[in-house]
DNA sequence: TTGGTCACGTA
DNA sequence: CGTACGTGACCAAG
């Protein structure tokens, strides 16, 4: 349509180091063994970039080798720098070759770096009339070559989301021009190139300097006339800042020996492109390569450029009704997916999909009629997807709005086959299930609400709510090749349910105990500070292991404790040896602070946290714990201090709520024990069990060969110890340390222990040896953990690896059995139309909130769904509860 | 402002 | 050289 003409220039070593860190280098790597996360995040990006912007030329630029006539200049440039690791560097050449299938020029120049060939196009192609240039680089060296005609996309967060360097945006950053940016770069430094600045001199400073004297060489001529430490430490370090320049400066005329012809966008090399993918088995991305850099197929793709999908409508406008029945009425009705937008603007966008159409409403603009239809949907029987769908919730249900029917939720899929991956945000799943990007396209330019609801915005919540429907069918297949579709629909989905009403009840507190605790801790922390003081006769900072090490390693020469991968350990057991050693008066009152401190930072938290409501809200993390357990954060409920006085305090602070009668805490009794017990078919330890017999007594009269009663409180702690130590892979030497006797002792006694209770030795060697074989552990309900690291040639990781499959069977069933005993207990009362709650969840108790006259009742029910969640060859034993307060409830 | 380290609370 | 978590302080990077 016109001869505009458009260059991408690319520094394809700074955007391929991006891309090495932004992707999990484990998910990226052929069945060789090949290392590929950068070159797969690399195409990406570029593809991307070329969908969107649509240059008519394209160069990518890469350093050669580490010496440019730089590092000659400053032997130190770059010194601090890391070498590449192996895995990156392996993939350079990698890079040139999908660059070379996709016929798209790269560059290099020895002596010179990426940036200098950057510069150099640039600023030959301004002269020769290019329109447009758009340079991606993650060096911010470059901004000085933005111009009006000249952008810089900057990586912000991994590569797909670039901030867009015009001339006003690096203003806006920096606070100067961007013809003064590297000298503004010079005054301050850049420690990634091992370039120190003027010590005190921020961006800030620097900004205001330049504007202040009309830039760098007048504020040199004029050093003397800057007042201040930082006018004194420029002075001093003008050395620095002039050579900084004279480094940042980026060289613009070298000669490449390229013309622009032979940099034009041109049809790919298809069978070369067949080749390279094959070997990379990159499959999704070679077909955007042909829907983006195909001359067969642009015509017909211009206008969809990298998706498989149409977007068939996205309006505003009002089309729920005929939506609906389009898709989620018929007779082959299709799931609907959900997606709401970031509660960051004041438009809130919702939208709706099947896996070929979209529709995106305006929930704050939505005519009556619609937000009834829509309002009787989401708490109607039709099927329903999201991701994270108790977060959907929670955000729909401030709106108004009920969901329910959910019948699959994308993160939680995610999370049963991986559940090792912390996170399994959306972004993530469209990359890797779909290959395909639906982030927001730049999420910083947004500054206005107005931008961040902008068409564009409204397009990534439309494709982010098609990637979910895509993504059901995917996982959907996953999840039943794993064997773990009855977990997500039996277990995950209703807990995930009645997680949403825990957390939105809350549990009430006391503000007065609270408030009153505090005080008492405060003047306790400042009584313990002033002791510590006055024993070492200054003042430091009691909460800095550094400064803790200087006065007792150094000043007071006590003996080194455990070191730590940065000097000595403080922590408390070595703190308390020391004590014991040398009865120094300081040592009880640091400890006696760090005691303090912490219970009084945990009321602190507490206090802050709690809602108008006088409730605290706090968040269970379902897709998180590797083993299958529930996590909590803000704030964590599930590590309120239980064992000293003081930490029992707090627990009486949180309290029976307003129109109930009492709080009740249900917990299971060695319930990890007993899943031993189970799982190994132990003979001895299913008698203790059965007989109801005290376990750790029973155990230490077997292990020592005496009569139950005969059994003295050391031979009970010893066993107990070993006993909850087994089920972590304990060691003799661990053992042996924590009972504080010699690691022989210890090995006879975990010897004792197994001649007694074999069963669990070969119970627990054939855990690992199964896992070794297939990969993964096993719950009893048949949730998985893969543990690749159990034939890792690293022994550290092999024998972590090997003490986690010991545990995830073990902690993993416990977890899955009272997810069963929650799903049962809410059932059942709900069936029987009782007003008592579940308020809590912490790994083997729960904490109930008990409505006036059903406390008989709720007892028996729950003491009957607990005991009955799973069915193992030992009695699962169930302890009550029952107080105004968590600890009077607790046991 | 971020990320790593240390320390410490729970099951 | 015992598993699984989350939080907060400090401190050195950014």
């Amino acid at each position: 349509m016109s001869d505009m003409r458009r260059l991408l220039l690319i520094d394809g070593h700074s955007m391929a180091f991006r891309a090495f860190y932004a992707l999990p280098v484990d998910n990226f790597a052929t069945s060789t063994g090949q290392h590929t996360n950068a070159v797969h995040g690399f195409t990406s990006m570029l593809l991307k970039l070329i969908a969107e912007e649509k240059p008519t030329h394209v160069a990518v630029a890469f350093d050669v080798g580490s010496e440019t006539f730089r590092t000659r200049e400053y032997s130190d440039y770059k010194g601090t720098r890391d070498k590449a690791p192996e895995e990156f560097a392996s993939q350079i050449p990698l890079i040139k070759e999908v660059l070379d299938a996709l016929r798209i020029r790269h560059l290099e120049a020895p002596d010179f770096e990426a940036d200098d060939i950057v510069a150099t196009l640039k600023t030959s192609a301004e002269d020769s009339g290019f329109d447009d240039v758009l340079i991606c680089s993650g060096d911010r060296d470059t901004l000085q070559l933005v111009t009006d005609t000249t952008t810089v996309l900057y990586p912000t967060k991994g590569v797909s989301v670039l901030k867009r360097f015009t001339p006003g945006a690096v203003e806006e950053k920096y606070g100067v021009p961007p013809a003064r940016y590297p000298e503004l770069a010079a005054l301050v430094g850049e420690t990634s190139d091992n370039l120190p600045g003027v010590p005190g001199v921020g961006p800030k400073t620097a900004a205001k300097w330049i504007g202040q004297y009309d830039g760098l060489d007048n504020v040199i001529a004029r050093a003397d006339e800057i007042g201040g430490k930082a006018g004194q430490s420029f002075r001093d370090n003008l050395e620095n800042v002039l050579r900084n320049r004279k480094l940042n400066h980026l060289l613009a005329d070298m000669d490449l020996g390229v013309g622009f012809d032979e940099l034009i966008v041109e049809p790919v090399d298809r069978e070369a492109v067949h080749t390279v993918f094959d070997a990379l088995e990159f499959n999704t991305l070679r077909d955007r390569v042909f829907a983006t850099l195909d001359a067969d197929a642009s015509a017909s793709a211009s206008d969809k450029p990298d998706l498989s999908f149409d977007i068939a409508s996205w309006s505003d406008d009002g089309d729920l009704a005929a939506f609906l029945q389009t898709h989620a009425e018929d007779e082959n009705a299709q799931r609907i997916a959900l997606a709401i937008s970031e509660g960051a603007t004041d438009v809130d966008r919702f939208a709706l999909a099947t896996r070929s159409h979209a529709l995106v409403l305006n929930l704050s603009a939505l005519p009556e009629g619609e937000d009834a239809v829509l309002s009787a949907f989401l708490s109607g029987p039709a099927p329903k997807i999201a991701h994270d769908a108790k977060q959907l919730w929670h955000r729909l249900r401030a709106l108004g709005y009920e969901l329910d029917s959910v019948v699959f939720d994308t993160d939680i899929a995610a999370y049963l086959i991986h559940p090792d991956q912390r996170r399994h945000s959306l972004i993530d799943l469209a990359q890797r299930y779909l290959d395909r990007d639906v982030a927001a396209s730049d999420a910083e330019s947004g500054q206005l609400a107005f931008e961040l609801d902008s068409d564009a915005a409204i397009d990534t919540l439309a494709q982010q709510a098609l990637a979910i429907a895509e993504l059901e069918v995917q996982l959907t297949g996953e999840l039943e090749d794993r064997a773990l579709s009855h977990l997500m629909t039996k277990l995950e989905l209703p807990v995930q349910r009645i997680l949403q009403d825990m957390e939105s009840t809350g549990i009430a507190v006391s503000a007065t105990v609270f408030n009153e605790l505090f005080d008492e801790l405060d003047a306790d922390v400042k009584q313990a500070a002033a002791d510590a003081y006055a024993a070492i006769g200054e003042e430091i900072n009691l909460s800095s292991p550094k400064q803790l090490q200087r006065v007792l390693f150094e000043d007071l020469q006590m003996p080194k404790t455990k070191r730590t991968k940065t000097g000595w350990t403080t922590d408390a057991e070595a703190l308390s040896d020391l004590f014991d050693k040398t009865g120094h008066p300081f040592l009880a009152a640091l400890l006696a602070h760090r005691d303090r401190i912490k219970l009084r930072q945990i009321v602190e938290t507490l206090r802050s946290a709690t809602a108008d409501d006088g409730r605290i809200h706090t968040t269970f993390q379902q897709t998180v714990a590797a083993t299958g357990r529930l996590s909590s954060t803000d704030p964590n409920l599930q590590n309120i201090p239980a064992r000293s006085e003081a930490g029992l305090r707090i627990r009486e602070a949180f309290v029976v709520g307003e129109g109930f009668e009492t709080l009740m805490t249900v917990d299971y009794s060695q319930i990890e024990m007993r899943i031993m017990a189970h799982l190994s078919g132990d003979a001895g330890l299913i008698e203790a069990f059965r007989k109801g017999e005290d376990l750790h007594n029973f155990v230490g009269a077997r292990v020592f060969d005496v009569a139950i009663d005969e059994v003295t409180p050391q031979m009970r702690s010893r066993v107990k110890a070993m006993s909850y130590g087994l089920a972590y892979g304990l060691s003799s030497f661990g053992l042996s340390r924590q009972l504080g006797i010699e690691v022989g002792e210890a090995k006879s006694l975990m010897d004792e222990y197994f001649d007694r209770f074999g069963r669990v030795r070969d119970y627990l060697r054939t855990v690992v040896e199964q896992a070794r074989r297939t990969g993964f552990t096993e719950t009893m309900f048949g949730r998985r953990r893969y543990l690749p690291d159990l034939t890792s040639d690293n022994r550290q990781r092999r024998e972590m690896a090997e003490r986690a499959a010991l545990n995830a069977p073990i902690q993993g069933s416990a977890a899955d059995i009272i997810k069963v005993a929650m799903i049962s207990i809410d059932d059942a009362l709900t069936q029987t139309g009782l007003a008592s709650r579940m308020l809590l969840q912490v790994h083997d108790e729960l904490v109930l909130e008990i409505a006036p006259g059903e406390l008989e009742q709720v007892e028996a029910l729950v003491r009957e769904h607990m005991a009955g969640a799973a069915k193992l060859n030992v009695p699962l034993d169930v302890s009550v509860g029952v107080g105004e307060s968590w600890r009077a409830a607790g046991h």
